[in-house]
DNA sequence: ACCCCTCGAGTTCT
DNA sequence: CTCGAGGGGT
């Protein structure tokens, strides 16, 4: 026998370090564009890795970085780079109602009164895509696309073309650091002229403005972006270590002066009045603009506000777009088909004669459901009205041949089907429903095709690389018969991927470190992607906060469904000699909807109320969910799930209040709570850490006395939230 | 018993 | 982006 000069143990124990380094060292490289090892570094760890498996074979990791090739996989044309303040979208308005409603929300919310004046800034809003571009001590170090808000990709080098955009930003209050965002566009003389040059060639024209400014700035080879007349108009900032005034207009006029170019018509206005004759005077000046706007964006001017409005899931609460009405056009429905998605709902979509409808040619339409296309009237044949809602996803306004005969002919009634056009299970709309579902659950194969693909989808776990014709492939191949776990399986298939068509060595190594990458993967993702009914990314987000590990909340689930299945048996036993058995009763029905409120409570989390609560039970209650999620569990570990929250006394409490408050809204209160890492309840229970109640508070407040709470006044709670530095 | 808001689910095209 | 529906407040 060798002697070899490491135990064994030993040896396993390296191995396993090291494979956690590599991957550690990969991920870094490709995801964050930020090396934490050099070059050589990381080529010494690999080398060690292949002498350890040479002396120890059977060693060999399932999740061996030897698998898979170094620095260079993965590497996608522009590199990723993180938003130190995330890049937000607007709320959208399309009439002066809703945007009298965005006024009066936020004075609301607030709690200004009616009569107070609210100040906002107005400015045309640039159909092209947003950029940050960041400035350390004044030079220019990054500029990074938009991206999904949090990861946006590295446009350095293509912006050094873009002559509105400053290589450093002139003036003596430039701040260390300094993000300005903006819109990087074309205008419309430089488009048509690209164009023109384009036919020229004989290259592919682009549709419009806007998709050929980001076809130009998101070049691998920033010479082409050179080639390209690309502009830029600042309307905001992100990350930034001091912010030059109090007022939004004041901070935009800063930035002007440091010479980054904003828009002519920023302007302040004292009320909605002011705001909609503005409105109205962009869309008269619209035709003659040298680029093209889709709207005008209102922000609230006071920084002191905007802070306090903060923000809801994906949009600050003190900004709005005012659309223009979409663009319309007509076109003819030439077929009707039933798509089946991963919750098996049918959704019927119209096949289209393309169109072109602002800017783009549209095919297809989604027509919502049995009751969208009944209520239309729509059968095959018939004209429609199109538009693209805010201008982004089509709908039909109006069925223009309603009823009438075509060429003569009578056509037939469209026939919404009863049965699964995948898997031919039946397909039912529940009591009072609008939806119809196909029945057939997992022997649809669709379905579990659909729930996959959910399941790699970017607010899931997000595995880069597999998208639905890969997907499909393996689902067909019966790689992935098990679920979502047989996908941490496929590395095991190497050979055999490499084999099929379409799949070349680099590919098939981007794809399995992809998804060696999401071993240890967020737990409010991994719980999102397993597609429980009602359970989507903020309430996966809810549970994963509170149950910590996800674990704790199956075996939660799992005890409520005991719980629910004792009550609902002893209820019946109790109930039978009156009732009699059969279909369930009104009675029954009532019941079973007090107890599953009965069993939200006892999950605790804002949000999740009877239908969740039953959507939990009833996924951790079959047998084959619990096979699947202790298959993925058997191949991924996700790490406890910990959010950072700003240190205060108040942290992981749960706080109640009740009353009237007197300097901020609800709304506000709870925003801070979740701010200070506390959850907000609704309701006083046992469970209650603490109460903030106002002048006025009633039956919450006696509750809280009953149980002996720790009540405080809104000065109190004003002051904890100063001394955590909010 | 209602009303408002937030969340979930499905979808378009490049 | 829009729609319907669930949750929570009034």
């Amino acid at each position: 026998m060798t002697d070899f000069p490491i135990s064994e143990a030993d040896a396993a124990n390296e191995l396993m370090r090291l494979a956690r380094a590599i991957r550690r060292a990969n991920l870094k490289y490709h995801a964050e564009d930020a090396p934490e090892i050099s070059d050589a570094e990381y080529d010494a760890l690999m080398r060690r890795n292949a002498e350890l498996e040479g002396l120890f074979p059977h060693l060999v990791r399932g999740d061996s970085p030897s698998a898979l090739v170094g620095h260079e996989v993965g590497a996608s044309p522009l590199a990723k780079v993180p938003h130190e303040v995330r890049m937000m979208s607007l709320d959208n308005a399309f009439s002066d109602e809703e945007v009298a409603e965005f006024v009066a929300r936020v004075r609301r919310f607030l709690a200004l009164p009616e009569d107070a004046a609210v100040v906002m800034t107005a400015e045309d809003k640039i159909d092209g895509l947003s950029c940050s571009l960041r400035y350390e001590g004044g030079r220019l170090v990054r500029a990074a696309t938009r991206g999904d808000g949090s990861v946006g990709e590295d446009v350095t080098a293509n912006v050094a073309f873009i002559g509105d955009i400053p290589q450093a930003l002139v003036g003596d209050d430039v701040p260390d650091v300094f993000e300005v965002r903006g819109e990087v566009y074309m205008a419309r003389a430089d488009f048509a002229a690209l164009n023109e040059r384009q036919a020229e060639r004989g290259e592919k024209l682009f549709a419009n403005p806007r998709n050929a400014a980001a076809g130009s700035l998101r070049q691998k080879d920033a010479s082409v972006t050179a080639a390209r007349p690309l502009r830029f108009l600042a309307h905001g900032w992100g990350a930034a270590s001091a912010v030059p005034g109090d007022t939004q207009f004041a901070v935009m006029k800063r930035i002007e002066a440091w010479g980054v170019p904003v828009s002519a018509r920023l302007v302040r206005c004292a009320g909605v009045e002011e705001m909609l004759a503005q409105y109205r005077s962009i869309a008269a000046a619209r035709a003659g603009l040298p680029y093209e706007i889709d709207g005008v964006v209102y922000k609230v001017d006071s920084l002191e506000w905007q802070g306090r409005l903060g923000f809801v899931a994906k949009a600050p609460r003190w900004g709005m777009a005012h659309k223009f009405p979409a663009e319309r056009a007509e076109t003819v429905v030439e077929a009707i088909d039933i798509q089946v998605g991963r919750t098996g709902k049918l959704t019927p979509v119209g096949r289209l004669a393309p169109v072109l409808v602002g800017g783009v040619t549209v095919t297809n339409v989604t027509l919502h459901n049995r009751d969208e296309v009944a209520r239309l009237g729509l059968r095959v044949g018939d004209r429609v009205v199109l538009q693209r809602a805010g201008d982004v996803i089509p709908q039909v306004v109006e069925n223009v041949t309603r009823g009438q005969k075509l060429g003569g002919v009578e056509r037939a009634p469209f026939v919404f089907p009863d049965h699964c056009p995948e898997c031919g299970s039946e397909a039912v709309a529940e009591e009072g429903e609008v939806d119809v579902r196909c029945t057939g659950g997992l022997i649809c194969p669709v379905q579990r095709i659909e729930r996959l693909k959910h399941f790699v989808s970017r607010g899931a776990l997000d595995i880069e690389g597999l998208g639905e014709k890969s997907i499909i492939q393996f689902f067909e191949l019966g790689w992935l018969e098990r679920g979502p776990g047989d996908i941490f399986r496929l590395k095991r298939r190497r050979e055999a991927i490499l084999a099929l068509e379409g799949w070349q060595d680099k590919s098939v190594d981007n794809l399995l470190m992809a998804i060696e990458a999401k071993r240890q993967p967020d737990a409010a993702r991994l719980l999102f992607g397993l597609g429980i009914r009602h359970v989507g990314v903020v309430t996966a987000r809810d549970l994963a906060k509170r149950f910590v590990r996800l674990e704790r909340l199956r075996e939660e689930a799992a005890r409520l469904a005991v719980r629910r299945d004792e009550a609902w048996a002893a209820y019946n036993a109790a109930m039978s000699a009156v009732a009699g058995d059969g279909a369930v009763t009104p009675d029954q029905d009532k019941f079973a909807r007090k107890l599953a409120g009965e069993l939200a409570g006892l999950i605790g989390v804002e949000g999740v109320g009877p239908e969740v609560t039953l959507g939990l039970i009833e996924f951790f209650h079959e047998p084959h969910n619990v096979a699947v999620w202790e298959d993925i569990l058997s191949e991924v570990s996700p790490p406890d799930y910990v959010v950072e929250a700003l240190d205060s006394e108040v942290a992981g409490m749960t706080v109640v209040f009740t009353g009237k408050l007197e300097t901020m809204s609800r709304d506000e209160a709870k925003a801070q709570a979740e701010r200070l890492g506390a959850r907000s309840a609704g309701s006083v229970s046992a469970k209650t850490d603490l109460v903030v109640a106002g002048p006025g508070a009633g039956s919450k407040l006696k509750q809280a006395a009953a149980l002996g709470l720790r009540v405080i006044d809104e000065a109190e709670w004003a002051a904890i939230v100063a001394r955590a530095g909010a």
